[in-house]
DNA sequence: AGCACGCCGACT
DNA sequence: GTCGGCGTGCTC
């Protein structure tokens, strides 16, 4: 089958909007025709809504309703292998086309014309009278050899006030020129020494690279621990995309690392690449779309969502932690940004580079199966090692009631405090409390929209739902039975931690990390580099710790609870604590001092905690492996998630009912259906959720089947469905 | 998603 | 009689 790739005025294209159809709609090709691929503005009933010519018109209604595309947007077309990324992602994850286009169009303006600005240059004629203000001005222009400025950044190098300028201009001794405001991003120069590499780094490198020059698909697990120098390696691979002239782009999970990775690159490259995430600006996101779009940008370091930027000419992608659970999006449209990075480049022949110091036990399974290539970095810098690792056993420590940190933990913290060395206390709870119960009547209080406990937040003076983000003031009286001044924190939290490490080392510095005490990315940033230098003695931390930032003076790390994520029933769990112990104890000791990790623990001997405290990485994933095997879920199984949610209960679990019996389409596919049951959160925002868990063998066409499977629901009232493939977290 | 069309309760 | 509730259906 040819696919026409240009359309004459008036002939019929088919057009797929952002609107929710659930088919693309004809319109006549406008004047001058358009290009398959086209970002139009096409009329439907009153308005007018960005849509992409997506084929030739299909025909089959009423031609005279056939309406003209109102324009063809400036910007350039959709490249065949987007539309087919977007089609197969819509496919794997049950999304609707339209909700696809949504996501490879989050970019402001894109209707706009680009929008110009006035620059400045040389211009060729003397001026009049010549004076030590507009000498500089010259100057600086001669100097920057045919650069052009803005108005500006002229006026600050030549330190004259812009009349200055705009007199020379007058005398077209300077020239004003429109240019676009949305300029190509700086080259980035990959020939620019990098770091010493090891000789382990430098196999790494060469091994990448060679991929890297096949200009084929391949994906490579890099794994190594922290400090082994992943980011030089990877950057290496990113050096080589650039020099073959093919795009790259690199995937942090969070907003916080981006700043510290921006630095680096523009060590290595001599500047600072495009950036994409949700805290950038307009001007910036729109920008950054364009250029990609155009090629005008190479090397862009994102959130997930920068899978969908329109790249010309993609060549390599880097997932950066890749284990990490945010690189799932739980809300709209739910894909996994690494496996979809995987679809994106095996469709243009780009390479994935998938690092992190533990991965993924998927990664790690794809890798034994020979599907992706896997490099191990052992060495470290320097001669830093790897911490010594030590259970504390929790059932042998005197404890005080209320109090969660041991004697033996207390004395250990105790030697570093006179040794002038840092303590990291690391606990997985934000907050005061996770429980406020009440004593008299064993309420728990709960959110009043959801079903969610409320987090005890004393540095807030209030109680916050950590599901839906609601606080109230702290209650006096018990509202359940009225009783006053029976409530009670129950279990730690960040606060009452760094509250009970005050008391127990009145003479230390106390610095608490947590997200919710820090109003933006970079206040929290300030205050890591800030802790970094050494401006604590003891430093108290959640989950946000435990991702890639440098505390060269730290030297112990203590787990309050290492068993607290092993209970529940998140088939993930153990790989999870696995994953985040590995990493917090990976914070000690990187610079010249040896680093102990204390975890306290009820279970000293459970698989999970011994393999973390040998260090049996491959040990650990082998019996994980083998757990999962037997149970047949992911990675040796499908899984799916449907959440139904609505005003009312009954309803809601009605359908739920209905859906679990009329289940032939999947028994067709050796699928089963468990539930309904209560989402575990079984309310969110007053809606009442329900949900059904399919299982389905490995390599089941479980999303064709779920689609015929939902299909035949008529969905009454306010009553919504989601489906989720590969559900990560199931709460 | 919007917006129109359409069929039942409390107003002039 | 009719204003308006939001259920249902269409948009080239």
């Amino acid at each position: 089958m040819s696919t026409q790739e240009y359309f004459d005025q008036g002939e019929l294209v088919a057009v797929l909007t952002t609107q929710p159809l659930d088919r693309t709609l004809d319109y006549k090709a406008p004047e001058g025709g358009c290009f398959l691929g086209a970002y139009v503005e096409v009329p439907l009933g009153p308005r007018k809504v960005l849509g992409v010519v997506w084929g030739p018109g299909q025909g089959g209604f009423d031609l005279a309703k056939a309406r003209s595309v109102i324009r063809v947007l400036e910007v350039a077309p959709m490249r065949e292998e987007m539309r087919v990324f977007l089609g197969k992602v819509a496919d794997y994850t049950l999304t609707p086309m339209p909700a696809m286009l949504r996501l490879a169009t989050r970019a402001p303006g894109l209707g706009d014309p680009p929008s110009m600005r006035k620059i400045y240059r040389m211009g060729g004629a003397e001026p009049d009278r010549m004076t030590d203000a507009r000498t500089r001005v010259l100057e600086v222009l001669r100097d920057y050899g045919g650069l052009a400025f803005t108005l500006k950044e002229l006026a600050e190098q030549a330190g004259v006030t812009p009349s200055v300028v705009k007199g020379l201009v007058k005398q077209n001794a300077v020239r004003e020129e429109d240019s676009p405001r949305d300029l190509p991003y700086p080259h980035l120069n990959p020939d620019l020494p990098g770091k010493a590499l090891t000789e382990d780094q430098a196999l790494a490198v060469a091994r990448l690279q060679d991929g890297q020059r096949t200009g084929d698909y391949g994906t490579t697990l890099l794994k190594g621990v922290t400090g082994s120098g992943k980011t030089e390696v990877y950057l290496e691979a990113v050096a080589e995309a650039l020099r073959n002239g093919r795009q790259a782009l690199v995937l942090l999970p969070e907003i916080a690392l981006t700043a510290e990775f921006l630095t680096r690159v523009e060590a290595r490259f001599g500047a600072r690449p495009a950036e994409w995430h949700s805290g950038a600006t307009m001007t910036e996101r729109r920008r950054v779309w364009r250029m990609v779009g155009q090629g005008d940008a190479h090397l862009i370091v994102g959130a997930r969502s920068a899978l969908f930027l329109p790249f010309r000419n993609l060549g390599l992608v880097v997932v950066d932690e890749e284990h990490d659970t945010s690189y799932k999006q739980e809300d709209g449209v739910h894909y996994s940004a690494r496996d979809m990075a995987v679809l994106r480049a095996s469709i243009c022949g780009a390479r994935v580079i998938l690092a992190s110091a533990t991965p993924s036990l998927e990664s790690w399974a794809n890798a034994e199966a020979g599907k992706y290539e896997r490099l191990d970095l052992t060495s470290r810098f320097g001669d830093a090692v790897l911490p010594e690792m030590k259970p504390i056993d929790m059932r042998a420590e005197q404890m005080q009631p209320g109090t969660w940190i041991s004697p033996s933990l207390r004395q250990a913290v105790q030697q570093r405090i006179e040794k002038k060395e840092q303590s990291l206390l690391f606990i997985n709870r934000r907050g005061y409390a996770p429980v406020t119960l009440c004593r008299a009547c064993g309420e728990q209080i709960a959110c009043d929209h959801c079903d969610a406990r409320m987090v005890e937040h004393r540095f807030l003076k209030r109680l916050m739902c950590h599901q839906c983000g609601e606080t109230k003031p702290m209650p006096e009286v018990c509202p359940s039975c009225q009783v006053e001044g029976k409530l009670a924190p129950v279990g730690p939290g960040i606060e009452r931690l760094a509250e009970e490490a005050e008391a127990t080392f009145p003479e230390a510095k106390i610095a608490m990390l947590s997200s919710d005490l820090f109003g933006s990315a970079r206040a929290l940033k300030a205050k890591i580099e800030e802790i970094a230098q050494g401006d604590a003695d003891i430093i108290i931390g959640t989950q946000l710790v435990a991702k890639g930032h440098n505390f060269p003076k730290l030297t112990l790390v203590g787990v309050i609870d290492a068993d607290l994520s092993l209970h529940g029933a998140d088939l993930r769990a153990a790989e999870r604590t696995f994953q985040l112990m590995r990493q917090v104890a990976g914070r000690a000791g990187r610079a010249d001092k040896p680093g102990q990790a204390l975890l306290q623990t009820f279970q000293p001997e459970h698989p999970v905690i011994r393999a973390i405290l040998s260090g049996d990485e491959e040990g650990f994933w082998k019996a994980e492996a083998a757990g999962r095997q037997a149970a047949a879920v992911p990675p040796y199984g499908r899984m799916a998630g449907i959440v139904l949610s609505g005003p009312e209960v009954g309803p809601v679990f009605d359908i739920g009912n209905t859906m679990a019996r009329n289940d032939a389409p999947l028994r067709d596919v050796g699928a089963q259906v468990f539930g309904p049951a209560p989402a575990p959160i079984a309310r969110i925002r007053g809606r009442h959720r329900v949900r059904l868990l399919v299982k389905a063998p490995k390599g089941a066409p479980i999303q064709d089947a779920i689609a015929r499977w939902i299909a035949p629901l008529c969905l009454k009232g306010d009553i919504r469905l989601t489906v989720d493939i590969d559900p990560q977290s199931f709460y």
